[in-house]
Formats: C-alpha cells, structure tokens, sequence
DNA sequence: TAGATTGTTAATCGATTAACAATC
DNA sequence: TAGATTGTTAATCGATTAACAATC
C-alpha cells in the first residue's frame, strides 16, 4: 500500500507544488458536486462572482454546513468574511469530477429510452459526448439517431479499439443488460450508467450506478400511502410530515 | 402530537387484530424495497415458493445481514430454518409501498424524454399507470403518445379534479420546472418525480424525488478521473479500489 | 477595527455489518 | 434431534449538523 497519508491535518497539498494528491471524498459529497457545479453555473451567468456558502447552498438545495464540510474535502477555496470566487470554484469542482476532459459515452440499447438519451441535450452540455450508439436488432442497426448511425453490438470491441470509451450507458430490456455489461467490460468500458432494471454483476474495478425509473415511482409510492394512512388514522395529524426533497444518487 | 409510540419492542401489531400501524421504515430501507420486490417476482416466476435471506439477498445485490435487517422493520414474515414465502413477502411489499392501489400518473412535458417516459413499459408493469400528459408548447397540444392525447398545462386542475393524480413527473426544461410545480402542488399533487435538473420548492407536505441523468455521469466521471490517477501515481496501486455497485436513490 | 463568513470541531444521528440466540 | 436460517443485538462506520474559533 503505497502513498499511505501521513497526520497531514490540511486536506491535501503535501507535494509541494505539486499537483495534489487526489482528494479521497466521502460518496455522499461526491454526489452533491455536481448539485453544486450546476448551481455555479446559473450564479455565474446571473453575473456573481462571488458567494457565500449560504448562498450557495440555498441554490442547490442544501444546508450551509453540509456544503461547507463538502468543499472542505476539495480544499481550500474560501476566503472568510467573503465567501467563495464562482469562477475558481467551478474550475476545481470539475477538476475533481475529471470535466476537464470530455468523455467519450457509448450506448447501448437505441429502443424507446435509448433513443431520448441518445437525443438528451443534458450530456452533450455537461462534458459528455455519445460517440457510439449499438444494438443487437438488425432491423435497428444502420438507422441514423440525432447525427449518430447504429452499429451492431459485435462491433463494440472494433470502436472501443479506435475511439477509447470513458463510460457505458445500458438501455436494454434487463434480459440482455447482464451480457452487454460483460461485453463493454471485456472492451475496456470501466464505469457503466445502467438503466435496466436487474443487477449487474461487473469485476470490482468497475463502476456501475443504476437509474430504475419505476423504483423511484415506487419510492413516491410509498410515502404517498404513508401520508394517506395518517391522515386516515383516528385523529390523524395533518400534513406535517417531513416532505423531503430527496436527489437520487446520494 | 397524537399517535405516540410507546416502548413495544416489536414492530407493529399494536392494536390486536387490527390492520398493523404504518411501519416507520428508515428511509435506505425503503429505497431497497422496490429492488426487493423485483428480485421476489423474478424468483416466484423461476418457480421458488420459498427463499432464504441469502438467496434474495444475492438476487437483489446486497448482504443479507442488510436484507434480514429490512425485512424485520416489516415484521415477522420469514421462518427460521426455511427461508421466505415469495407470495407472501411479494404481498408484503406490495402493501407497504402502496401498490396494492393503481396510482395515476400525470407527466408534463413531451419533449425528448417525456415522449420516451410516456412509452416506458416499467411504469405500467409496476402498478402505475400514465393516465394524461401535458405540455406548454401548442404544437403539441392535441397530438397523440403513446395511446393519450397531449393536453394544454392549462387545463392540469381540469384533469386533476376529474382523475386523483398521485404523481406529477416533471420532465419540462429546466427553467419551467418551478412553474409546473406549483401547478402541480395547487392542484393537489403530493409526490413529484423531477427529470428537470434543478431543485425545487415545495411545501413541506409535498415529496420530491430527483434523476439528473447528467449528474449519474458526472458521479461516474469522478471516479474515473480517480481511477486513472492512481494508476498514473509512481508506483500507482492496480485497480482494486472498491468498484462499488450503487443504486441511485439510497 | 467591526462585521462577515469560512473551515473545523465535536456531538449526534442513521445505516451497515457481524455475530448469535431463538426457533423452525 | 441436528441442521438451517431468521430476527435481533451491539459494535462500527459514515454522514449530518450546530457551534465557533480563525481570519479575511
């Protein structure tokens, strides 16, 4: 276990002029980065060059020392009495995410939900780039989606050989999602978005998170039952309940 | 503050004979049911009247200790020395996540991925049902997804008050959200499922779930980033960093 | 200097996990 | 009964939060 850190109090900056040593952040605060990466973004073009954290937390929906603890982790960008530069802030918070460099996606699977993310402006405005649409239905391949052509699934392995594939996005029925997640491991892929609803089992190298879109109908479901059963129940409380705002992912 | 719970160290099962009090489930619990519930539909049409924590646990893709310990906030389902009754934990989970009653749906905005969100088969296969879409855009309005008929936003307390809509999914643009969610609030919408990617405002009685389908990349991009700087650090460990598995929503 | 706001501490809370007594 | 497996306990871990000293 080589580059074992020492009792260095300051979160990191121990090579000394150095490129840090890359930060080790809680996953919880991994997740809320790009909560605040994009709330960065409005404030910057609504012309702040400068936040507090109080600020800044209210624009991406969190506690001021909940986001404080966050960037802490990152180091630190803060000056007191004043608050945060927008600007700097952003140039580290996507260093840390590793947006300094786009990132080649490919994806798999173009049926109903393939093709709306194939067509998702979202990626392409955040640093991702779709370079490769695949499927395994003929009758799919060669059809052009939003400026890409659909290349058969056997051809994984001869693009991920030219173009190096950064991240591989699921959008099979989940009776195929376990043999595509082989197939991109075997190409190289070594982070997968899978939205088919089944578990995959990948190398532990891998990195995989999973968006089931029915789950979180299913969550909502939930607490809508629970609220219904209170407000049924003998002298029920009214609807105080913590509504929550929950952001997937944390 | 009525309905007090007093020290009974089981579960539920106050009220002798009764319906059981609502569970108060942790909330990574719930977020695991509906994961539970799915690998239970897969073992019952594999045949299995019975499975043991292990075996649910594997399919699910977690630990058992984890699976037991969920399953215990529901009661007492499972028998020592078998395992599970599949139908009956089905049954169970059902209840508790409100499946038990078909939930309406309303989805507004049928751009890109409202139209693919409005096809979705894993929302009818789950219990909820897309019973009207809505759109700002004229150019939309009357055209036909999916079987329904595209419906001016205006119109949203309209349907809301003929048909119980027990979710709202927004997938609209950014800068509509806030909009359509108060609609959806005023018109007695109590769980909103956000596609939109920025926070909303909502009274404390209102649940608000969120995908952000850039963030899960941007997650996925971090580590990445990681993982490439540890392989290029001197004397850079190999990757067996902890290529974890995470379900969005935890 | 006085006011403002960060970065850090320490307490608290909730979730995870291993181990095992209960019990089928 | 012997073997299997649950439900629960208790220890551990990680995340949240309020408070405040540091410092601009």
């Amino acid at each position: 276990m080589s580059q074992q850190r020492h009792g260095s109090t300051s979160g990191n900056g121990d090579r000394a002029g150095a490129v840090p040593a890359f930060p080790d952040l809680p996953e919880a605060t991994i997740a809320r980065l790009p909560e605040y990466l994009r709330a960065l973004h409005n404030l910057g073009e609504g012309g702040a060059d400068t936040i507090s954290s109080e600020g800044l937390a209210a624009a991406a929906g969190v506690n001021s020392a909940k986001l404080r603890k966050d960037l802490s982790h990152l180091g630190s960008y803060g000056t007191r009495g004043v608050g945060y530069d927008v600007a700097l802030l952003i140039e580290q918070i996507e260093y840390v995410l590793g947006l300094d460099q786009r990132r080649a996606v490919g994806l798999v699977g173009v049926g109903n939900l393939g093709h709306a993310l194939a067509g998702y402006d979202g990626f392409a405005s955040r640093g991702f780039k779709i370079v490769a649409l695949f499927d395994a239905d003929p009758a799919k391949v060669g059809e052009r989606i939003h400026g890409l052509v659909v290349r058969h699934i056997d051809e994984l392995p001869a693009v991920a050989a030219e173009e190096t594939l950064a991240i591989g996005v699921i959008a099979t029925p989940a009776g195929a999602a376990q043999a595509v997640a082989d197939e991109l491991v075997a190409a190289g892929v070594t982070s997968i978005l899978n939205f088919a609803p089944c578990v995959l089992s990948v190398p532990a190298n891998v990195d995989v998170r999973k968006v089931d879109l029915a789950i979180e109908l299913q969550i909502l479901s939930f607490h809508e039952h629970r609220k219904a059963s209170l407000t049924a129940l003998p002298g029920g409380r009214s609807a105080t309940g913590a509504g929550n705002q929950e952001a997937v992912g944390s």
